[in-house]
DNA sequence: CTAACATGTGAACACCTATTCACTTGTTAG
DNA sequence: CTAACAAGTGAATAGGTGTTCACATGTTAG
């Protein structure tokens, strides 16, 4: 049930809507998420790969998890971040498509 | 030509993705952004629409009109918005449908 | 030309946030 | 138990940014 029709998300929508993306729209948090969205991967596993703190990293995925955008599994030591579910994957996927066609044609 | 494999993206890449999602993760520009991907409309009508000044709006459009989130045309005294391509509302059903299902166990 | 309207723009401010540092918590091995 | 490693957390700071205000630009009508 939305709120009126397609596009016009109810308010309290927008706002999780935007949480979402903004969590997304920063390059470091988006490393990471893109490095978890293949495969469950050790929080220092992504610092060492990205080169970051593992400080830095546990602060991000936190939010990450927090929004539900990534989840995690304990195995001793350590804990395995992995992507939430398809949807991240397919808008990671489209914002990719938009980046890669700067200007297309066919539409509709 | 990709630089390793599917979500290893690039670096310059992964700055215009975390630019697009930037621009996506204002609560304001997303209802601006929402309000233009259904049909073309003017700066004053979003403005109006929204509740917002005419000159907010104008600064949100700039942006998102650099990103190619929105085109626009002008129509005499009034300048129509919409949204760039098929992939913009493609991520936001994508993200709504994310925040739809909160805990789904049907993924492959 | 001027007047009125629509849009764009620059600067300033208040707020938010990404990062670092120091530390704590939790787990495994001895 | 202690030691070592992995992860999480709180505070503080530097930098970024959304918003407002005042003004500039552009367009149409007279």
């Amino acid at each position: 049930m939305s709120c009126q029709h397609d596009y016009s998300v109810c308010d309290p929508a927008i706002a999780q809507l935007a949480d979402l993306f903004h969590l997304l729209g920063d390059p470091t948090r988006l490393r990471i998420v893109l490095a978890c969205v293949t495969a469950p991967i050790a929080v220092s596993d992504i610092a060492s790969s990205l080169e970051l703190s593992s400080s830095l990293v546990s602060h991000h995925l936190r939010l990450l998890r927090a929004a539900r955008i990534v989840k995690s599994e304990r195995q001793g030591k350590q804990v395995f971040y992995s992507a939430a579910d398809a949807h991240i994957s397919g808008v990671l996927n489209d914002m990719l498509e938009h980046i890669a066609e700067p200007s297309n044609g066919h539409e509709a």
